[in-house]
DNA sequence: GGCGGCGCAGCAAACGATTGCGGTACACTC
DNA sequence: GAGTGTACCGCAATCGTTTGCTGCGCCGCC
């Protein structure tokens, strides 16, 4: 039913090696048995069996993307974009989501390892040890999450956090909230420390509040919890606690923008569903997902051109988007 | 390095015949040596080479799922839903998006096609001649859309759309806009229909605008259309552009759920991101994708149990979830 | 005219598992 | 004690490609 390389070969009068060779080796072959080989092949409706071929060569042109959360709006692009990527460079995506399950990371980055050539873990929540351990496994790259050791590509929070204090406090606002993420987050570690700098050097008071889930819901509680604090300004660790904030808030029947200023991260492309649309942190999801994929390509086919990870992780830059959400102080 | 079969084998005195059925088939092996098989197996590491057993079996244990656009809200918990379901049955998932790209569709199938043991389409945009010579090939289901012949499973938009309509004419409502999809989309025309036989049960007047892009964008583009329609009611094509609408309407002043009504289609988890909270008509996503991957495993695993989709596709009840958008006109 | 070399193509051994077909040994029956 | 059955296990082929090595014919050069 399925035609292959022997196939090819009787119909050419030829062995399969040759045919083999014409296929994906040319210039082993003579020019004119090629073009011959490669006019039958197409007549017959050759297509190579990866299986098999994988079997000898041992790669299977795949790579594995795990991620936490589909669902989180700021991983479609980071998924689009490793797509992308991958199938420029003749890869296919095998892609797994954890459901926030940290537990469950490990076991499907070992299942994933064993069929794709490489794996990109996308902000992993497991411990540091499990992911190091794993990094010695296969090949594997971290993205949003920095593994000694093991090639990674994160994010600067500093700059856009800088920016967004210093935005608020150019507008007034002299307290301001940080609602933080999950506690196991790497994430949330990294924005925190740089809300917590930030605020040290523009002179702002700063309350924590939290953990909160990555989640609208969780956003929602937020807004109690923030009615309370008395703060004019919130930073939220995600723009699903925010955008859950902004709703609650605005339900309560305040004046986002006006007599409260939400700035989330992420800068997803759901900052902008809400009115007034959210001021947010950009976050790069799509180089993050690219980079990503040419650090681990480079380690797969690992011919020397490795891009240059041997001083630690690769750092993308981050900056603040504003839009309505974040407004003078009203009191 | 990597421990094989014939080395458990050696380890054991055995021959591979034996440590492999052992293995994977026991009770076709003595249960003393099978325990100590077992026993060497793990001790030494060793892990069944999937590669090499799909060569010979001519099963991947991987199926293919293809989507128009990962970072549409409606799709995360589908996806979601096809990944666990797949999981559960020793599955793996290979993905793709065509970014709303009709062309890229078949490109993606046939590529996908020889990787994967099965493929879903969900919410295909390409022409039904193409998706149907797409379906002979190989072992495909689609999702949210009908395909004769192929097996599919769709959303019967009828009844939720019915709800919706009942709903705004009950509140008082007389003109109602439907804010049309993708042209190419067919999920647009079943909604589009069904808000057509809604309107005249009901006795609304509709008017219909369109079509819009399924982003929010597009959506506040939309408001723009819809202010001069004079409408007090709209029905979005999905929550995208009803989020969008939302968002510019209120910015311009409106109190929508007040002086203007607005409905979505997907209830996606971002109908609550804004205030006030989308009324929405409920599409199963997740039953849409595990319903899919069971379609599809019934094929490919054809053990004669293949569930009921002789008479034509699986149709699954959509229903409307009242939330703040919606209200009594306010003239 | 013989020999080295080169250009092409074929042989056969992998890759690592699954599986039909036997084969052996042991127990049991008559 | 011979014949039959059964329970286990091994042999070897197979899946479709890739690839090192070999072989062959022809050309050119000395």
């Amino acid at each position: 039913m399925t035609v292959t390389l022997a196939d090819v070969a009787d119909a050419c009068n030829l062995s399969a090696s040759t045919v083999s060779r014409a296929l994906s080796d040319p210039g082993k072959v003579n020019a004119a048995t090629r073009s011959r080989i490669e006019r039958v092949a197409r007549e017959m409706g050759y297509v190579p069996n990866r299986v098999a071929r994988s079997l000898v060569s041992g790669r299977t042109d795949t790579i594995g993307l795990i991620v936490p959360d589909i669902a989180n709006p700021f991983f479609p692009p980071v998924i689009k974009a490793v797509q992308a990527r991958a199938r420029d460079k003749g890869y296919t995506v095998l892609l797994a989501d954890t459901d926030e399950h940290a537990a469950d990371e490990l076991d499907r980055a070992r299942s994933l390892g064993k069929q794709a050539d490489g794996l990109i873990l996308a902000s992993p929540r497991t411990s540091i040890e499990t992911l190091r351990r794993l990094g010695g496994n296969g090949t594997v790259v971290f993205a949003n999450r920095d593994v000694e050791g093991a090639p990674s590509v994160v994010i600067d929070e500093a700059e856009g956090m800088s920016q967004a204090v210093e935005h608020l406090v150019r507008l007034g606002h002299r307290r301001i909230c940080y609602l933080s993420g999950p506690k196991r987050s790497w994430s949330n570690k990294q924005r925190h420390e740089a809300v917590v700098a930030a605020s040290a050097a523009f002179g702002a008071e700063l309350l924590e509040l939290g953990p909160f889930e990555p989640q609208i819901q969780a956003g929602m509680r937020a807004a109690d919890v923030l009615q309370s604090a008395g703060a004019t300004a919130a930073i939220a660790y995600d723009d699903l606690i925010a955008l859950g904030v902004m709703a609650r808030l605005t339900e309560q029947g305040m004046q986002i923008g006006r007599e409260v200023s939400v700035i989330g991260i992420d800068d997803s492309p759901m900052s902008q569903a809400a009115y007034p649309m959210l001021t947010s942190i950009h976050v790069p999801g799509v180089e993050l997902g690219t980079t990503a994929v040419d650090l681990l390509l480079a380690r797969i086919q690992d011919d020397a051109d490795a891009p240059e990870t041997d001083g630690g992780a690769i750092r993308l830059e981050t900056r603040l988007v504003i839009r309505g959400s974040t407004g003078l102080p009203v009191t």
